[in-house]
DNA sequence: CGAGCGATTGAACGCTCTCAAAGTGAGTGG
DNA sequence: CCACTCACTTTGAGAGCGTTCAATCGCTCG
């Protein structure tokens, strides 16, 4: 087991790297994600301190992993998780109750990329943020947004310049405050649920 | 642990239903599905004889699940299935294991849903079928497309006209055959995966 | 033969993308 | 301290892909 460093923009592996080790994050902040063939990405996860990240079945990782701040990484060896697998049995259950409740928040993603609007994906995307900053003792509100429109853009598919309108916009409407660019107050929270569940 | 028998279109569990029960099918297909406030829809998956159905860590069932067409399933009571767990270590690793590909079968969706094009979407589909069907010990090629337009428009995030067109211009291209519209054969399987990969 | 449902086809619209330019802010060097 | 650069964001105008709305086709079933 080792502590890594990565600076931003830094790959921690990529997508058909052989599967050697799994992480925890204790710092920073890890983006998820796919590429197409000709350069299309699509992120497929925000990572923060407590996540795990690499678990796989496969040889390979299915997909690419990068810091997008200053992170700090533990290392494990692939194969001591799996001693420690046997050794722990209540690890398994963690392992499992982890998985379970990404395969949900897949499939919200799912529903989100599929059918909602531009308007609804952001409003999402933003709701998303703020409890999972609540659930990890930090302030919902204002929710700080530690990626860039073009990462934004990436996970909700979009591209940044509809990001960068629909932001607008809703600022206009005076359902959120623009405290900078990172940094957003939810003015009227049930108005913005209403929009993200599609009502 | 009882045995039932689902008739096309009929409800197995809603999005909110306590879980109470997990399934495994043995026959038939079902999808699975969320629904926004205003009634759009997202499959999330189709599941065939063999696939596991309900598991979840929740109170709640995250999505709802409906036979397509007449679908046999066993339940098992959820409390059962966790007793089981305890007695039987080797289960909770292949719970892990069917988890885990879930996962990474969600990944390439999101892939899917945010970024490929109509022609992308459809032929990755198509090709996602065949696989499937392989990996079950049934011909790849014809493939058999058990649901209507309407679902595979859900799935991919897309409308049945378009769905229905892209296929038709598909077949035009000579890149599929279309024995019926339930039935397609691959004349060029190659570049179908050229299409599928975004080249 | 007629009803009804799903699939297909057509025409026009609109949301988001593309391409382009201007604005903003942090960092650098004179 | 200011000018300059560079990257990111915002804003604008126009185009395009997929949607919407509507009509037709084709099959199954009564």
């Amino acid at each position: 087991m080792r502590t890594i460093n990565v600076e931003p923009h830094c790959s921690i592996f990529d997508e058909t790297d052989p599967a050697e080790y799994v992480y925890t994050i204790t710092a920073g902040t890890v983006t998820v994600y796919k590429l197409l063939g000709d350069g299309r990405r699509q992120i497929t996860g925000f990572l923060f301190p407590g996540d795990f990240l690499g678990l796989t079945h496969n040889e390979a990782y299915a997909y690419s992993a990068e810091a997008l701040v200053p992170t700090r990484l533990c290392r494990f060896p692939r194969r001591r998780l799996e001693a420690l697998l046997v050794e722990i049995p209540h690890l398994e259950q963690r392992l499992l109750a982890i998985a379970s409740h990404e395969l949900a928040a897949a499939q919200d993603q799912m529903m989100l990329l599929g059918r909602k609007s531009a308007r609804e994906r952001v409003v999402s995307f933003i709701l998303m943020l703020s409890n999972s900053a609540a659930r990890h003792g930090r302030p919902g509100d204002p929710v700080f947004l530690p990626m860039s429109r073009s990462d934004i853009a990436d996970y909700l598919g979009l591209t940044t310049e509809t990001v960068s309108r629909t932001v607008t916009l809703l600022k206009k409407q005076g359902l959120i405050e623009l405290l900078d660019d990172k940094q957003i107050g939810l003015s009227r929270l049930s108005a913005l649920r209403e929009i993200a569940e599609g009502f």
